[in-house]
DNA sequence: AGGCTCATGACTC
DNA sequence: GAGTCATGAGCCT
């Protein structure tokens, strides 16, 4: 049986994300919903000392992206997916910031050269975006390409980080 | 440049 | 199994 994830907001100036922790670690996060002003606040009590841990990281990587810099030390991410989204996943952690790769380019990565429309399924599949850069995700031709969390947020994303997209 | 078609692998129902 | 893609390459106009 499956325990519920603690749901923790991160209020920054692109809006207020929402990050998920289970036992483990950070499972998810949450682009700000349009729409949506505001949401309730989260008493501290009775969060665990290591969650809210991992939410000082989380909330401050996830700053610093938004500003374009690298995230520096991650929580410990409990990602629940196949092993070839995992794959993949862990390819796009090695994309640097300001750096962007193809779908093509990361379906060799993994060994896998002919996944590259797999590739898209397991980006879009990614539980915890920004932190996982799938924005750093393009076409062959450097065409922005899709993003489940809305197209702009990935023009944005490339843009605060000065990377180089159609 | 844009548009169409096809091969393709993982995933969902 | 059929249908759905955040692709990519090739071939048009």
């Amino acid at each position: 049986m499956k325990t519920p994830l603690v749901e923790l907001p991160i209020s920054t100036n692109a809006g207020q994300f929402v990050a998920r922790y289970s036992e483990k670690g950070l499972a998810e996060l949450r682009f700000p919903s349009v729409g949506r002003a505001s949401q309730r606040a989260v008493k501290p009590i009775g969060i665990s000392a290591p969650i809210r841990r991992w939410h000082r990281a989380t909330a401050a990587a996830l700053k610093a992206v938004l500003a374009g810099r690298s995230p520096g030390k991650l929580p410990p991410l409990d990602l629940a997916g196949t092993e070839f989204q995992k794959s993949v996943w862990r390819a796009l952690r090695k994309i640097r910031s300001g750096q962007t790769k193809s779908y093509g380019e990361i379906a060799r990565a993994i060994g896998k050269p002919t996944a590259v429309r797999a590739v898209g399924g397991a980006c879009g599949a990614n539980p915890i975006p920004v932190l996982i850069p799938c924005h750093r995700v393009l076409a062959a031709n450097r065409k922005i390409g899709g993003f489940s969390g809305g197209l702009n947020w990935k023009r944005t994303l490339l843009a605060r980080e000065g990377a180089i997209f159609r």
